[in-house]
RNA sequence: GGCCCCGUAGCUCAGCUGGAUAGAGCAGCUGACUUCUAAUCAGCAGGUCGCAGGUUCGAAUCCUGCCGGGGUCACCA
């Protein structure tokens, strides 16, 4: 659509109705907000009027000349300051009808991604315990991006860095031991800085079963490397048990572990400082707000304000050991050198003060080449009845992700979580969740689906080959052209979605299109011809044709959303 | 104090990266079921897009400065 008007109006310039040198750059072709205007609307005559020297209603009108050539366009008219709407043949919008259901899940599939290989890391909760809700809107969120992207064209790779290498494994390991010295009948109690959850109990029997009476009576040293790793591995087993809940899986599991000791961090900080970047140097104080007993200590130090960063980062601690910062800036490396064209990281919004400088480093190691996007998830609030949910360790109401799904399920646990923007808090209501009714959108959409599936049945389930060869010609009712030039948006959605990374606005759209649906079948309860099965066995080809287009796209939409469609909703 | 996010209808939120008269859903009011699921639909009412400037043909959207809410801030990972 858009190169048609640009065509038309370098055809102008070759005409010399228009001077020869003119920037297009900032020329657009969108649909209006007002669907009244016009299928398409360009605002081209105005943004060229200046440069051009004339009127803007001159220029549109020379343009919308031009325009009408075209068979594909109904009409042109000039409005406003200079705006030139189109009208489109209907033909245009009903040629989506035969195409969605010829290309089934396929259709609105882009290659905007061209094969590129993008990672999408999300979840990559510490391995100290079972996954809480608030890691649940992180990995719902990462795994339908992970899907837009892919939908959308991306080599796309999903990932989990697993942090077993700080000192929050040696405290999960001697939680584990008191576990299993429990488990041996001895008397134990919980002191402050390990974890008390119940969750570790059987965790210390499987020790027990696996080291029998070996680690009674022994000093740390004994055990600790072998329990930290044992440990690791029962939690990750957990993790990916509450993953599966959600139908999530990872095609890489990463061990930060895995770069200590193999001199992969100090290579990668030796490439930083062959660009100048690091450096031995003191911190200054953060400003207004002093920390208790500071004092100024010599570090390394990564030069992260040469790449948009406030201050310089301290990759090494005073005593010459890595900070966090160091092993990370090292596995964002190894992800570069796998090869990925772009990186995303999903946080919690908590790491906030963390992009900047994970940015700087991407940008610092690839000279700018590997885009990395940080999405960072609000916070979720949790809901019951209205009334605010405290989450807290230890009053012991902490929610698992476990606990949310098995109570109102997979598919409306993932829809809420998308039905807001990453960058705005989430409040997730139970009862809501658990409501059948047009409150929750999970049902709206899914109900739509299933409307559409009791038609057909109705119909005798027509197969797609008939359906695909309707004469959709029929489709002349102003609700039946409104829904099909709102499938028409579909690709279009699909490819502004990816590209800003925003699997939300598949929800909304969903929304959208199932209300639009729903309008036109309730039409059908008060206008009795405009029934989607009528005597008009063509008219009724056609009809059955739109409503099973709109069940491809719904059906592909959730797919991306990870949510199963519903056939049936009793 | 620095940085990041948010501020749009009574409530919860969209707003297609600058377009025309700013949109949904709840809640409120009016209506619509002998029919393919009323788990639905149609309508009414509801707004100084936090405030003030700036950029331009044009701003909820971009820039600057304020105000308000949240998050975060060296040897934690």
């Amino acid at each position: 659509m858009k190169t048609l008007v640009l065509d038309s109006l370098s055809a102008l310039q070759t005409g010399a109705e228009l001077p020869a040198d003119l920037d297009f750059a900032n020329v657009t072709v969108e649909p209006p907000r007002d669907p009244l205007h016009g299928d398409m609307a360009t605002n081209a005559a105005m943004v060229l009027a200046r440069q051009a020297g004339m009127k803007p209603r001159d220029i549109a009108q020379a343009l919308a000349g031009k325009l009408l050539d075209d068979p594909r366009i109904a009409s042109a008219d000039v409005a406003g300051p200079g705006f030139l709407n189109l009208r489109l043949a209907s033909a245009v919008w009903l040629q989506t009808i035969p195409q969605a259901i010829k290309q089934g899940s396929a259709f609105g599939r882009s290659a905007l991604g061209a094969g590129r290989r993008i990672n999408v890391e999300y979840v990559s909760a510490n391995p100290t315990g079972p996954l809480h809700v608030g890691h649940t809107r992180g990995a719902v969120f990462g795994d339908a991006l992970a899907s837009l992207l892919s939908f959308a064209g991306y080599d796309v790779t999903r990932e989990y860095v697993i942090n077993d290498g700080g000192s929050q494994i040696d405290t999960l390991a001697r939680s584990v031991y008191l576990r299993y010295l429990e488990a041996h009948d001895r008397p134990v109690s919980f002191p402050d800085g390990v974890y008390p959850g119940d969750y570790l109990i059987p965790v210390g029997q499987a020790l027990k079963e696996r080291v029998g009476a070996a680690y009674l009576d022994q000093p740390e040293d004994v055990w600790l490397q072998d329990i930290r790793n044992f440990a690791t591995d029962e939690m990750m087993a957990l993790i990916r048990s509450d993953l599966a809940l959600l139908g999530i899986e990872m095609d890489v599991f990463f061990s930060e572990k895995s770069l200590y000791g193999t001199g992969r961090i100090e290579a990668c900080l030796e490439a930083l400082d062959q660009k100048g970047l690091i450096y031995q140097g003191v911190l200054t104080p953060p400003k207004g707000k002093e920390p208790e007993g500071w004092e100024p200590r010599e570090q390394t130090l990564f030069k992260s304000t040469e790449h948009g960063d406030d201050v310089d980062r301290p990759v090494k601690k005073s005593d010459g050991s890595w900070t966090y910062f160091a092993p990370d800036i090292a596995y964002h490396y190894d992800k570069v050198q796998r090869g990925f064209d772009e990186l995303i990281d999903v946080f919690g919004a908590d790491h906030g003060g963390y992009v900047k400088r994970m940015k700087a480093a991407v940008s610092a190691l690839t000279d700018g080449k590997v885009p990395l996007d940080i999405k960072l998830c609000q916070l979720v609030r949790l809901f019951k009845n209205g009334e605010p949910f405290k989450m807290s360790k230890r009053a012991g109401t902490f929610v698992l992700l476990r606990d949310v799904v098995e109570q109102v399920g997979p598919d409306v646990t993932r829809f809420v979580m998308l039905t807001r923007k990453n960058d705005a808090p989430l409040d997730f209501d139970f009862a809501k969740a658990l409501e059948q009714s047009r409150d929750n959108p999970v049902f709206y959409v899914q109900y739509a689906y299933a409307r559409v599936h009791s038609v057909m049945a109705k119909a005798g389930n027509p197969a797609d080959s008939e359906l695909a060869a309707a004469d959709t010609a029929h489709l002349q009712h102003p609700a039946e052209l409104a829904l099909v030039q709102k499938l028409a948006e579909w690709p279009r959605l699909v490819e502004l979605a990816a590209s800003h990374h925003e699997p939300h606005r598949i929800a909304f759209y969903l929304f959208d299109l199932a209300s639009e649906f729903h309008s036109l079948q309730h039409l059908g309860k008060v206008e009795p011809e405009m029934r989607f099965i009528t005597g008009d066995k063509a008219l009724s080809t056609a009809r059955l044709a739109l409503i099973r287009a709109v069940a491809v796209v719904i059906s592909a939409g959730l797919g991306i959303l990870g949510v199963t469609p519903m056939k049936e909703m009793r």
